[in-house]
DNA sequence: ATTTTAATTGAAGTAGAATTCAATTATTGT
DNA sequence: ACAATAATTGAATTCTACTTCAATTAAAAT
């Protein structure tokens, strides 16, 4: 067993000749900081992220969180520069991120922005206009 | 110009048939308050949502985020699932997507996340945990 | 009833991004 | 001076996601 406890406190040397003594310990300590996050909300918020990192997508939302009520596609079509289709499928994306409600009135498809979708796109303005 | 008149008449009227009344104005509003943000502004708020809405680097940021000092790429490498020079890639367009900063030391390079990094996870973990 | 308008759906092609591989730079240790 | 370690770079490949096309649903007008 010396042998073993030998070689042990070998590798440990070598590990604290490594980038950071203390190292280990502290790395594990971080993990397990992530881990308060369960998987679930991590897929949920790459989702947002992912929704919301398209020009189409983004300037939709934009312009939902502009108006501050809820506009038809109709109108929506008007502001981005994809098809009718296209654009059906980025609100069908941003409603599954929970970027957007949308209701139906009638013929027409009403679609409005959701507090996430305010709440991300204030702090996203400040973060990147005081740089 | 009467018949021009009241083709006019008779298209407009069309119009306000449509899917929302008063709606041209309004759109017309909409669209100067969208363009208070520069271009480049919107360029800007792009490649960060690109940079983080991917597994591996959002992974980075959290972990950048939760240690709360600055972490070198060996350790990080420990963290995600990628070769060494996808780790390297990954840490650059966060660099340039102004979320985490790098310092050389030495024989090692370091990076901890930037207040716009910290400022946007917590906006969004807020925000998905009470939905 | 039939036509028109508003919007959605799923399939398919394409462009762009993510990852790896191989080679290279820079720093430290022997 | 040379070998070893840490990290980066650019090219090549693989994979994913964006967009469009064609077909379909649903509501309203004729």
């Amino acid at each position: 067993m010396a042998q073993t406890t030998e070689r042990l406190r070998r590798y440990l040397d070598d590990e604290l000749d490594d980038c950071r003594s203390e190292d280990v310990k502290r790395r594990l300590d971080e993990l397990a900081t992530l881990a308060t996050l369960t998987d679930e909300q991590i897929e949920t918020e790459l989702g947002v992220l992912s929704a919301l990192a398209n020009e189409t997508r983004y300037t939709l939302v934009r312009v939902l969180v502009a108006a501050g009520e809820e506009l038809c596609v109709c109108e929506l079509n008007a502001v981005v520069d994809v098809t009718e289709s296209g654009l059906s499928h980025a609100l069908s994306e941003l409603v599954d991120a929970g970027l957007v409600d949308g209701r139906k009135d009638g013929r027409w498809k009403k679609y409005r922005a959701t507090n996430r979708a305010v709440a991300l796109l204030t702090v996203l303005d400040g973060s990147v206009t005081d740089e």
